[in-house]
RNA sequence: GCCGGUGUAGCUCAAUGGCAGAGCGCUUGCUUCCCAAGCAAGAUACGCGGGUUCGAUUCCCGUCACCGGCUCCA
């Protein structure tokens, strides 16, 4: 189970053996932004084509697509996140807290027995962290929304907006797409992309950040049979978590009460993982919503192109519903990751017994599948062993490390959660065969030269 | 963005208005060495900018970043 101490431990690791950097660290870093160092390129590439594979290679009713970070602004206008995507903030002038004025409107007709919320005066609402009454600022509009300008000059005809979701770029090609595949309903269409929202408070890591990446799949469905695959695809999601690793006690779902979801949706179930972070336990992974037709007709509207689909079978013409399952590829990165953790306890050489920290990795997520570790670092040796990493390489991502003592770079790999290390020792250079070391379970096996891409392959399937 | 806290080596932490220290990690060498061993040698830090001062890592101001809260939801 991950704790507090779980997610700083994971934090720490990452920085040490290059998971994830600050960006920018040299000049003293930017806010919200990480980079992936070489560790942390190959697990989150892992990941990604987990889900791909899963979603579009495995089935033969889903299709990929990437579409652009840049949409036109008119997508932006018919989706309603240029409208929904702002939110009034005032602040008190005593104290300086912030609060969205529609919520401390909503709260106070809530108590007073009121109906209507947007009626209520500022100034008799009082501030709840400092207690003073009526001392508001005027509302300003925080929008979510990144901006850039297209063009050489800044001006408003080239203002646009980066995606806050990959989804729309979906929604526009529905048509294209659906014609070029001649997919019918129930189908879908998966992308993976980054997404981009100017956050009030980014934070926890690589939880929270203003530039994020998606794994989103939109599913259309003839209307009416929408809530059944709303279950369906809340369970395969949870399952596909499961299926790579994650302990089930550590993830949960979430429904969305009813006044509080987003503009898009008539429901929304969220995956959760038991991240343990102050102040809140859970931390949302993804979320599956019953996005209806509002996007396809919207964009039917304001585009004035027709959206919907026409069933040759029955001769019916509908707008489909859409279940969309849109999962964050970092924080699901970070939850593989804590979720690995371990501190273990391990024999020594000395007969007694030492902490290890093991990176328990469903070997296809582990940045390296192998390790090839000459016993000692020799002339003959280590050749020998460069050898095999250079045929190993061929078919997996494969260190060397013929530095320190072999207990050491065990550790070393465990840490990173390589689920094998091979070691190329004196006897190898008479009987042509190699120990093989399995991370779990710390067995060993003698394994012949020529046998040794089949040997893994056998234990590396899908990876 | 606002309120509070924190910035010293790759990591975890000391100390100090007068040449900056440890443990772990890292590099090199020796030991034919299968689970963080030993010995020897070595590299690496005061977030950034300004001020006060003979002298600032230390005091002051600003800035940037991180942590907690407001807020948010992939």
């Amino acid at each position: 189970m991950a704790s507090t101490s779980t997610v700083d431990q994971v934090i720490s690791l990452s920085k040490r053996r290059g998971f994830v950097y600050q960006c920018g660290e040299i000049y003293g870093g930017t806010r919200s932004a990480w980079d992936y160092g070489p560790l942390g390129v190959e697990l989150k590439d892992n990941i990604k084509r987990q889900w791909w594979k899963a979603m579009v290679q495995r089935r033969e009713d889903i299709v990929g697509l990437d579409s652009s970070v840049i949409l036109p602004t008119a997508v932006w206008e018919a989706s309603g996140h240029l409208a929904a995507f702002v939110d009034p903030l005032v602040e008190c002038r005593s104290c300086h807290n912030r609060f969205r004025q529609d919520h401390l409107q909503e709260a106070f007709a809530e108590k007073k027995g009121l109906d209507d919320p947007d009626a209520v005066p500022m100034t008799d609402i009082a501030c709840s962290s400092c207690g003073t009454r009526g001392e508001w600022t005027e509302p300003r509009m925080f929008n979510g929304l990144l901006k850039t300008y297209l063009g050489p000059v800044d001006t408003e005809e080239g203002l646009h907006y980066l995606r806050p979701e990959t989804a729309q770029g979906i929604f526009v090609n529905f048509g294209q797409v659906q014609t070029t595949t001649r997919k019918k309903p129930p189908f879908g269409i998966a992308q993976i992309g980054k997404s981009f929202r100017n956050e009030i408070t980014p934070g926890n890591f690589i939880f929270r950040t203003r530039e994020f990446e998606q794994m989103e799949m939109e599913f259309f469905v003839k209307p009416g049979e929408d809530e059944t695959w709303h279950e369906y695809w809340i369970q395969n999601r949870m399952d596909w978590y499961v299926g790579l690793g994650i302990d089930r006690d550590n993830l949960r779902l979430y429904e969305h009460p009813q006044e509080k979801l987003s503009h898009y949706s008539k429901g929304t179930t969220d995956i959760e993982y038991r991240f343990q972070f102050q102040g809140s336990e859970w931390g949302e992974l993804e979320g599956i919503a019953n996005r209806t037709d509002f996007d396809l007709s919207t964009h039917s509207k304001h585009s004035g192109k027709d959206l919907s689909y026409f069933d040759q079978a029955s001769g019916e013409r509908y707008t489909p519903y859409v279940i969309e399952p849109a999962a964050g590829v970092n924080r699901s990165l970070m939850a593989f990751l804590c979720d690995a953790y371990a501190e273990d306890e391990a024999p020594n050489a000395k007969g007694g017994v030492d902490k290890r920290t093991v990176l328990r990795l469903d070997p296809r997520l582990s940045p390296f599948k192998v390790a090839v570790l000459p016993l000692s670092r020799n002339e003959d040796l280590s050749p020998k062993a460069r050898d095999l990493s250079a045929e190993l390489r061929e078919h997996w991502n494969v260190d060397f490390d013929d530095a320190a003592a072999i207990g050491k770079r065990y550790r070393r790999q465990d840490e990173i959660g390589t689920p094998f290390c091979i070691t190329v020792d004196f006897d190898t250079l008479d009987d042509q065969a190699v120990t093989i070391r399995e991370r779990d379970t710390m067995a060993q096996e003698r394994v012949a030269l020529d046998q040794v891409v089949s040997w893994l392959a056998a234990r590396l399937i899908g990876a």
